[in-house]
RNA sequence: GGGCGCGUAGCUCAGUUGGUUAGAGCCCUCGCCUUACAAGCGAGUGGUCGGAGGUUCGAGUCCUCUCGCGCCCACCA
């Protein structure tokens, strides 16, 4: 017998073990994923890749999604696409600060000058934090960052992203700065940036501006409280409030117009307990009759109502919550008597907290709090990195406008959200109700640190203040800059902070303002416009379904302001994980899990196959039985290769010619069929089908096929020998490529046994090249033939015996015209059966009888 | 209060424009060392498709109502 098995270069015991450091490394040096940017738009895949956010780590719905577009990626690439695949790093904002502060135990004070070589505590203490600059916060922010992304990346490595990796890029590098400092001053040269005093949602920790898209409701116990003011001549009016502490900023009282009840009262005036300060009683249709007792109060700003009625009613501002939170130490114009001013003395400086257990104390015993409070749950807005309520709080801000107050862009908007293909289609919704239901600019400044400066400074007047009317900005060339520690054009550095000179803009900007520029900061844009027109606007933007109304919406703004158009033709919509008990798996909940202990107890094909098996929209669970399924595909991948490989021995050159026999053609025939479908599901980015098909076919093969042509594929006298070694290494060639978008690693081993180059840079296959191989092959042929078979296990399997048993005779009924379907004598082969005979029959289906040796029952 | 999605074998899910006796994997049961694979192979048990009604020759697959679950949005007196 010749030895057969080691004519390609096929292991002979094929295994996972290590499948993973060896790829990542062949495919860094050969540079398979490398982009090809001589190639034109067309011929180009750009992927807009969310850049995670470094300042934690990586959990396994990152490997969920992150597979979802490695899959598409690999499969644009096998189908002739050079594709631009870059990586980012989110690694500005808030969330770095945290890590930062945490890691080294320091905070961020501006006040202080800057350390040359700085050291931070050897054990940070989280109690009393080391007050560093500004530029020594920011030095240690990039320190850690850059660790962080270097761990980021050796994950994504071993997971088998096919990232380009000479295309990175941080949210807080030159470029990324360059750009949104670019993107930031042609907003403002168009108008579509602005500068509003204005009274804006604060967090008091961070003490920072929040925007609409950054909030939460959280439910909070709280209580109603029945406060009575008075009026001259008549009866108290009694009003609810859940906020007493806020009576000093009480400027109105408002009740629906069409409540009869309050109706007498608008126009007149009354007084505030405590205080005793003369607030009118006004009407307006927010005001809603069922609630409390009707009629309320406003405060200057209790919330977002407040702003509203404040704004439309043009009612008096009396604040009394600093930026930190406090009330402030001043009482508000019109608290003038003198009790009042007493009163409010005792609330100065404290927590709204305190100060509320102080206005009751005052409300109590001037008599005017009526009864109880009654306790109440209600939802109240946080910020959602925070942990305190958010007040608010008037303060100069910098906007975008993004339709929340101008119809006619938010049409256009509306209309762009249209116009992107979304993946699953209702995804759409989501965008179209935020857009819908905006009301109010983006708000894109921070009064935070490790960000991206605004690119203004403002003149100082004779007085030292600042002109925000006339803002001096740099020149494009000059970007990025740092107004805070350079000067601009026209001005010396000596004259920062003295009347006549300038001073730079505090604040950054929040970090969507950076990565909503994604396309243009991994594109090119404006850096290597060669590039960018080669990728932009991009085909696909794969991300969360809970950033569509951030990340998703603004790149939308800032493309359609920027270039007139999309940023991109398509959304791929990931769900989200579930952990097993079907709860979303969130850092808040803790129940995150990590993704390198399944990476390395299933390998990572077992885990992108169980990743790839989760539809794009659709909610799915941590399921290891799915890794192990994954694992099992994998190493079933190796071993049905390791036979076909054995089997075909000497005959390298995969010949169509000789693929002759019906059941062959049949099998080749239906695998054409796989790859039509895997290929219309893979540009309808339903990889999970692709999968599907894919995986069922080879089972099938491995089940059935690959049993029945087994001995004949040994006789290497005949032709029928020789189709069927030509078959298998058709079918062998055509499913490593099918597998390998889900299953990189061991896809390219098997390749590697006896193929030239990696699997990753091969052609997808062609259903019509299989076709042809298949030639007349009809699909029906090896369904029967299975049919038989599995009919002869049956029996055997009845009669407890070894599938290896001998059979005397089958018989099979059926039409005639299953008779020709049938490959008797591979059934005979591989069911071990002296011999089959065909009864016809009427019977649409086929009858089996199986004759077992007399030996056994 | 509004919106989106989901409810199919014990579990995780397919089921494409309505069409023959509803599928897969896992689990479980029984059996098999068969020269690619015992981290394997073969076979089998098990749902009438959340509920009710309707359209149709025919519905898991369309319509109405209803129950349950998840998520998002909403002016927090």
């Amino acid at each position: 017998m010749t030895n057969r098995s080691h004519s390609f270069n096929v292991p002979d015991k094929p295994s996972l073990d290590g499948i993973e450091a060896k790829w990542v490394d062949v495919w860094n040096e050969s540079g398979v994923y490398h982009f090809d940017r001589t190639k034109s738009r067309e011929e180009i895949f750009s992927i807009d890749t969310p850049p995670p956010t470094v300042s934690g780590s990586l959990h396994i719905g990152h490997v969920f999604s992150y597979t979802h577009t490695d899959t598409v990626a690999r499969f644009q690439r096998m189908n002739g696409k050079s594709v631009f695949y870059p990586m980012g790093w989110d690694d500005n904002g808030l969330p770095t600060e945290r890590r930062v502060q945490n890691y080294y135990g320091v905070r961020c004070d501006p006040s202080i000058p800057y350390v040359e070589d700085y050291v931070p505590p050897a054990k940070p203490d989280p109690k009393r934090q080391v007050p560093i600059s500004r530029r020594n916060f920011i030095e240690l922010c990039d320190k850690l960052t850059t660790e962080d992304e270097k761990v980021f990346e050796r994950i994504w490595r071993t997971l088998g992203l096919s990232v380009d990796w000479r295309h990175t890029y941080a949210t807080i590098d030159d470029n990324s700065r360059a750009t949104a400092q670019r993107a930031f001053l042609r907003n403002l040269a168009r108008g579509e940036a602005y500068m509003a005093e204005a009274p804006t949602l604060w967090d008091v920790t961070f003490r920072t501006a929040v925007a609409q898209a950054e909030l939460e409701d959280r439910d909070r116990p709280s209580a109603y409280h029945t406060l009575s003011f008075h009026r001259e001549g008549g009866e108290p009016v009694l009003i609810e409030t859940t906020r007493p502490e806020l009576l000093a900023a009480c400027v109105a009282l408002v009740a629906n117009p069409d409540d009869e009840r309050y109706q007498p009262l608008f126009g007149s005036t009354v007084r505030t307990p405590v205080f005793g300060v003369e607030v009118p009683v006004v009407a307006h249709r927010l005001a809603d009759p069922e609630k409390g007792s009707g009629i309320a109060m406003i405060c200057t700003f209790g919330d977002l109502t407040d702003v509203t009625w404040w704004r439309e009613l043009q009612l008096p501002t009396r604040p009394i919550i600093g930026w930190d939170g406090r009330i402030v130490a001043d009482p508000p114009a019109g608290l003038d008597s003198e009790a009042g001013r007493v009163a409010y003395a005792t609330l100065a400086g404290a927590t709204v907290h305190t100060a509320r257990e102080r206005m009751i104390g005052l409300l109590r015993e001037s008599g005017d709090l009526l009864g109880e409070p009654k306790q109440i749950t209600h939802p109240v807005k946080f910020y959602e990195k925070g942990d305190k309520p958010l007040e608010i709080v008037t303060t100069r801000q910098w906007y975008i406008r993004n339709g929340g107050r101008d119809e006619q862009i938010r049409e256009d908007l509306l209309a762009r959200g249209r116009e992107l293909t979304w993946h699953p289609g209702h995804m759409s919704s989501r965008y179209e109700h935020w857009v819908g239901g905006l009301n109010g600019d983006w708000l894109i400044s921070r009064q935070r640190f490790f960000g991206v400066p605004f690119p203004v400074w403002y003149p100082l007047d004779d007085e030292g203040n600042p002109r925000y009317d006339a803002p001096i900005t740099p020149a494009e060339s000059a970007l990025p800059v740092d107004p805070s520690s350079e000067a601009p054009e026209g001005y010396t550095a000596d004259q920062r902070g003295v009347p006549g000179g300038f001073t730079g803009d505090p604040d950054v900007m929040d970090t969507w303002a950076t990565s909503s520029l994604s396309p243009q900061v991994a594109g090119g844009w404006e850096r290597d416009n060669d590039l960018f027109q080669r990728v932009f606007p991009m085909d696909l933007r794969p991300q969360g379904q809970d950033i569509i109304r951030t990340w998703l919406f603004a790149t939308v703004v800032r493309s359609h302001f920027e270039h007139g158009s999309l940023p991109w033709s398509t959304a791929g919509i990931s769900g989200w994980i579930l952990d097993p008990d079907r709860k979303k798996m969130s850092k808040s909940k803790g129940n995150v899990v990590t993704p390198i202990d399944l990476l390395e107890k299933y390998s990572s094909d077992a885990v992108r196959y169980w990743a790839a098996s989760g539809r794009l929209g659709t909610d799915t669970a941590l399921d290891e039985g799915q890794m192990k399924v994954g694992r099992r595909l994998a190493i079933k991948i190796l071993n049905a290769s390791k036979f076909a490989l054995s089997v075909a021995g000497q005959d390298t050159a995969v010949d169509a010619s000789a693929v002759t026999e019906p059941l062959d053609r049949s099998m080749l025939a239906a695998l054409a069929e796989v790859v039509a479908e895997a290929t219309a599901a893979f540009e309808n980015y339903d990889h999970t089908r692709a999968l599907e098909r894919t995986e069922r076919f080879f089972w099938d093969l491995c089940d059935d096929y690959l049993e029945l042509v087994k001995a004949r594929a040994y006789d290497t006298e005949s032709p029928a020998g020789a189709s069927a070694r030509a078959s298998l290494l058709i079918a062998l060639s055509t499913l490593h490529r099918l597998f390998a978008p889900f299953v990189p690693f061991v896809a390219d081993e098997v390749w590697s046994w006896w193929q030239e180059g990696s699997v990753h840079g091969a052609a997808w296959p062609a259903a019509a090249e299989l076709r042809t191989a298949a030639g007349d092959g009809d699909p029906q042929v090896l369904a029967a033939t299975a049919e038989v078979l599995r009919a002869i296990r049956k029996s055997k399997s009845a009669a407890k015996l070894s599938m290896r048993a001998e059979v005397s005779n089958v018989v099979v009924r059926g039409k005639q015209a299953d008779h020709a379907r049938l490959a008797g004598a591979d059934i005979a082969s591989a069911g071990r059966a002296e011999a089959l005979d065909f009864v016809p029959s009427d019977d649409t289906d086929l009858h089996v009888e199986v004759t077992l040796p007399e030996t056994v029952e």
